[in-house]
DNA sequence: GAAGTGCCTGCAAACGATTGCATAAAATGC
DNA sequence: GCATTTTATGCAATCGTTTGCAGGCACTTC
């Protein structure tokens, strides 16, 4: 691979002039160009980042940190940060940490080690080593979507609170009096979050709280289907809020498979607003915000404080969740005891 | 951000000792080790690996060039990619070129500029002038599920061909005699070679070839379902083979609104796998093979050729894809035309 | 014709590691 | 006690860039 020097060799000039043609940093006469950037071309020589990296203290790529990326929700968030690092010239390194909080730990080393310019972190929050770590680290960062306790930085999130009540409060309004719960694992703020979202408009409805009627899933489909064996076996359930899109997508099969009809027997409602949800059928009703968006808007939060140099006092967005009715939720119907085997 | 100098320095050795401290490269008496790694954990010093890449000529990364990362065959494909470049020590950058052939190009330069180690590349077939700079690039690379055109390298793919032909033949094995195609775009060979299949296995069992059952979908689950509007306005088709699950899910949707029941009126098989074709209903009989896998042995084989510096001859994996029979496929049943409008 | 003013261009010192070569000190052999 | 081996450490060149500081040359200008 040739070098800044095998090009200034072939071109008859120094170095420095190559490193300024390449940079537009400084007027080269007309010729010298000319000749730079045909030795250039006759070399095939690409620049080497990584030199310049050394120098410039600076490597214009940001980790991106993700906890499970089966969940479509990352590949939706995914596609927003790196859409807009594409913009900015930046260069995305894609972490998986596998819910395992050893691996989350090798990465952020690799990362820090790789000195990457920006960070952000969309992960279990149940992980006390990674605070402290990245307390350390003394890199931007931005935490998207969960909180981790101690870790100060820019965070973006939606409205979790805001949107087990709005989802709740939608099933309330058809007319369901026995609302049933899949929450997310008890280890994370955002399922209790959603949860007493899901809480206070019952308490508000003036409808009673039934532990009994909320089942812990693991935000998988293969956790809501699980769930919901056990959530339906109680036949007065009419509306069941699912704290997020996949364990919906799992009753819903579950209903499917049992020939409960939706939302004729039941209504469910979502979390997340996942693109997939409107292409299932019956198309999943939902309360979220784009999660697109929510990746764009982290990716520059990041990238405007990284502009500044790491300073300005902290920045929390939180999003308002909007509801999507589609076709999984409907009003309350008299017949549908009769669905029980 | 303290260096392997400062180290030295406050451990009062030289930083050659330092350095094989870090690096376990030559014994060290204990005590100075000692000293050393507390000086470490003084200053919390972190390795450059900017430096030591310059220095070693190797960067431990490579990149993921993707064509589109809405599919979740994508997301699929990266989590297994990344999970053997986790195992191995190296770190993945993330490229989507968002089908934009422009912005393929830049990131290819991008991922040259910052001297990755490979390069995987999952994208779109059609673009010339990436096979051009490619073969500039002198990188490792592994092209996956598609052939890139011009481009010698190594390869893994499922064989598309007979993924075709074992979906079709499985439909008709269920006694349909009409069949349609959802085909991919015809500027790629993934989509020729699946048609191909299809029309192989029709000829095999003598059922004519009507190119008006063909409609060209672009991979997405809105194209398979506008494909589905104009292929089941012909009420003779009793089946249809989509060539990607997407576009499967979308033909769902539609016969879903449309109360065409499946698979008692229609049959539906896909082509790829994703992980959710089970989860939706009726679940997604499908032809493929972990996708998963194929990003395992993809990432695997392209770690294998980069230790061995490059050489080797090049290998070409074929993977025989298999059938999963669930439930959108069943025997063609004489009752269907009363389904039509 | 000397001084002043613009243009272009080059030298050499960083950036933060790795590593071949050399050397000092300690241990061993006889 | 001296030569020899072993063990532990340090020096300095190198990787491929960027960039502050100068220097050379060709014009003006008086």
């Amino acid at each position: 691979m040739s070098t800044i020097k095998d090009v200034a060799a072939l071109a008859g000039v120094s170095y420095t002039t190559v490193s300024h043609v390449i940079n537009k940093t400084r007027p080269v006469s007309d010729k010298v160009r000319g000749e730079v950037e045909a030795a250039i071309q006759r070399l095939n020589y690409v620049p080497s980042a990584v030199a310049r990296s050394l120098k410039q203290q600076s490597t214009c790529t940001i980790g991106l940190l993700i906890s499970n990326s089966s969940n479509p929700f990352f590949a939706e968030l995914a596609q927003g940060i790196e859409d807009i690092c594409y913009r900015a010239g930046y260069t995305v390194v894609l972490c998986n940490s596998d819910d395992q909080p050893e691996r989350q730990q090798t990465y952020l080393r690799v990362l820090l080690e790789k000195r990457i310019d920006g960070l952000i972190i969309c992960s279990a929050g149940d992980d006390l080593g990674l605070a402290e770590h990245v307390r350390e680290a003394n890199v931007p960062i931005i935490i998207v979507d969960r909180a981790v306790k101690g870790v100060t930085s820019d965070i973006v999130q939606i409205d979790h609170f805001k949107g087990g009540y709005l989802a709740t409060r939608h099933l309330l309004e058809q007319k369901h009096k026995s609302i049933g719960c899949i929450a997310g694992p008890d280890t994370t703020t955002v399922s209790t979050d959603r949860l007493n979202g899901y809480r206070k408009a019952l308490a508000e409805a003036g409808a009673p709280f039934r532990p009994e009627w909320v089942i812990r899933g693991d935000f998988t489909a293969e956790g809501g289907y699980k769930a919901a064996r056990i959530l339906l076996k109680r036949a007065e359930i009419t509306a069941v809020f699912a704290s997020n899109d996949l364990m919906g997508i799992g009753l819903l099969r579950f209903a499917a498979e049992h020939a409960i009809r939706v939302p004729n027997q039941l209504s469910v409602i979502g979390f997340d607003g996942i693109d997939l949800g409107r292409y299932i059928y019956p198309a999943l009703t939902t309360v979220g915000q784009s999660i697109r968006r929510q990746g764009e808007i982290a990716a520059g939060t990041l990238l405007e404080r990284i502009r500044k140099g790491g300073e300005g006092r902290l920045r929390k967005i939180l999003m308002t969740p909007e509801l999507t009715v589609r076709e999984s939720t409907g009003t309350a119907s008299p017949f549908l005891l009769s669905r029980h085997e």
